[in-house]
DNA sequence: CGCGCTTAGTGCCCAAGCGCACAAACTGCC
DNA sequence: GGCAGTTTGTGCGCTTGGGCACTAAGCGCG
């Protein structure tokens, strides 16, 4: 009965375990539905699991005091959600949000941290994506102080689609701008200039992506080095 | 012969360090001076040594195609350079500069990395360390996005005079742009304000921080927000 | 002790984005 | 098929910070 979407092989951390990790871990993974907004890990707050997002699109994000937010990173296929349980801290100043209503698989923390701390394949997998991760927050600071929101939109549309399967994204501009950081009025001009150009077409809450190339060209040099970065730390992930 | 400035255990990680890890570590530390400027690690390249600044303060920079640039995290005598290291990438997108003259140690790369393989307590602080670092940055993006230059200096004080001894800087209202990734007449007015104010002092190229409360209180939630979670995971750290 | 380089101060115009206040379109649901 | 709620489109005026072109101080070294 396991249909194509529940295999757990689709995350890419979990495809990339060498056999002996992978029996172990197997019988512990637990299929989760992962809808629009549910929040997995809130900030602050000792992780109860980790996820790997199978279909699902997740982003890691912070908000402010006054209501402000701000994504500080993005997880889907290519990851996983809760490193700071390897790294210690079991909790972090940001929250795990659903942004792409999707699939995955949960581990419970104390079991994943006892294959962690074997220090195997496991531990040294996890730590390498933890170094791509701390590549994109990075870049994403970089992004905000000097590019554009043209770019910054052309970049953030690409991400997404690299950790989702289909070529289609269910999110409204006003979520975007969530991510961004910035106004809803000003994803809606920045889509116009895009869906003017012919790169992506959009309706009330989908975007489709035309013309992949060309929105990579109008993106800023930000995208790249990240997704030369993960290909680097994450070669398995290539073969997306 | 050991003066105040050469002794490692300035450093707050060798500090924090069990006695059988400091045991090990000890003869394999070796002092550096560390001028202005100097680079540690330069983008792309795999490193040679992790660095234990004692009086330095150095940059983790990324500077885009166009030359601009921005400071995606600061590390003094609280921390180390070269956490890649341990993350498994053995390099890093972003560069590392000495921004403050001062000393440090440092520990080929090799050995090291021998050490954190041992899976002790070593290996657990170095993760922590980490951590606190990312929070660092991922405050630093949410920041660069929501705060004003003058809230974004006060922060940017306040973080240097954490990883310092001294009450003093020795930087350039040029290099602080160059860090916050901003013109430099932009220093100019935000520290014009802060001057006017009597919360510092400056003449070319030393800043001297007078009232360091009003600083904070000037300051985004972002100083706060991260000094919080890094002593939460060093809490051997406060003791600064 | 003064020349020259570095560092800091100022003014002016410009563009990107924000805040706000609506209007218009779409979707779902009764 | 029409009503309500959500989503997107638009048009202001305003603020922050960027680009640029200079001037004015400090400091350091010969």
């Amino acid at each position: 009965m396991t249909t194509t979407t529940e295999d757990p092989r689709q995350n890419q951390l979990l495809a990339a375990l060498p056999y002996a990790e992978w029996e172990r871990l197997q019988p512990l993974l637990e299929p989760v539905d992962l809808p629009l907004g549910k929040v997995l890990c809130e900030s602050g707050r000792t992780l109860s699991h980790v996820y790997f997002p199978t279909t699902a699109l997740v982003s890691l994000q912070y908000v402010t005091e006054d209501g402000a937010s701000m994504e500080i990173g993005m997880v889907g296929k290519e990851g996983v959600i809760g490193v700071s349980m390897f790294m210690g801290g079991h909790s972090t100043t940001s929250s795990a949000v659903v942004q792409c209503a999707g699939k995955g698989f949960r581990v419970r923390a104390d079991a994943m941290l006892v294959e962690f701390e074997r220090g195997g394949a496991a531990m040294r997998l996890l730590l390498r994506y933890t170094q791509a991760l701390i590549t994109q927050t990075s870049q994403t600071a970089v992004c905000n102080r000097h590019h554009s929101l043209d770019q910054q939109l052309c970049r953030w549309l690409l991400r997404s689609l690299d950790r989702l399967a289909t070529g289609e994204l269910t999110v409204t501009q006003d979520l975007i701008a969530n991510m961004l950081g910035v106004r809803r009025e000003g994803v809606t001009e920045a889509a116009g200039h895009l869906q003017e150009a012919g790169l992506i077409k959009y309706r009330r809450g989908h975007i489709t992506v035309l013309d992949r190339a060309r929105l990579e060209k109008r993106s800023c040099e930000c995208y790249a080095v990240v997704k030369i970065e993960y290909d680097r730390l994450l070669p398995m992930a290539c073969a997306a």
